[in-house]
DNA sequence: GCCGTATAGTTGCATACCTAACTAAAAGAG
DNA sequence: CTCTTTTAGTTAGGTATGCAACTATACGGC
């Protein structure tokens, strides 16, 4: 009934790949979510909190909860920024940090086997697609 | 970062879309989800439950919580089947039944704006890949 | 007919997400 | 300076979603 609709074939595919992706970060006791921000941490460390949101399009508070639940595991701390006492900066502990790169190889075993079964181009049309709609609807 | 990456693009499109769609449906006071699963109810009364997790491809417990919600609401009723003591049919009211026109429309309103904004190639390409990367990866 | 297996729906538990409202700090207007 | 407005982060409250496990019913083999 709704094979036209955006939302919902949007929504449904954004489910299956999350739990596609849940396998992957299975090992490391991560939920997608918290992988992907963790990873953003590791890749720009020092980032404020505002800034992490946006680089994640999420809302404050969910980072705010994210990132409690990253510091639970000491996977993260916060910082209290010196110039600025409302802000403060995400930096990756030392556990964080040997995590990194079999995170990455985990992040890219599964990308390169999504695009094995979609096909490459595939693929990256529907990357691009998705990404153009995203950015003509902000 | 993660500008290449299906699922982070997905996730976030479905988020920025599910924002569009409540302000659609606040004036009944449902969310996107609620709103979507009573419209499959009110095109197809009768449905056992299981038909309609599958139709909204959703998980047998997410249905069961979101008809509860329907439920509370007023707006569906379960029938025990007959010929299955374990299954249960969804049944609009007739409180339900009165919306029907009014969803739809606004439904379609939507729909029309987000065709305006994205070019109506370019809101049907992106229907196309979602659901072909869908049936790909079932 | 009985027992093991499969299926429909529910419940328990956990995560992610959002909006609204709050606190605290900074910035700007006068 | 002081007062208002803005901004960063948090807290409160609510919905959606999934998996695992449970109950109850149905089915199949023998």
């Amino acid at each position: 009934m709704f094979d036209h609709c955006l939302y919902f074939n949007t929504s449904a595919l954004a489910r299956q790949l999350e739990r596609e992706w849940s396998v992957a970060f299975k090992p490391f006791d991560l939920t997608p979510p918290q992988a992907f921000m963790l990873r953003a941490i590791l890749d720009r460390p020092g980032m404020l909190q505002r800034e992490l949101a946006d680089a994640l399009v999420i809302a404050r508070p969910t980072a705010t909860r994210a990132l409690d639940g990253l510091e639970q595991k000491k996977l993260i701390s916060r910082r209290s920024s010196e110039r600025d006492g409302r802000e403060s900066t995400i930096h990756p502990t030392p556990a964080a940090a040997i995590l990194k790169a079999a995170l990455n190889d985990a992040s890219a075993t599964v990308t390169t086997r999504l695009k094995k079964r979609l096909g490459a181009g595939e693929f990256a049309d529907t990357v691009t697609r998705v990404k153009q709609v995203r950015s003509t609807l902000v």
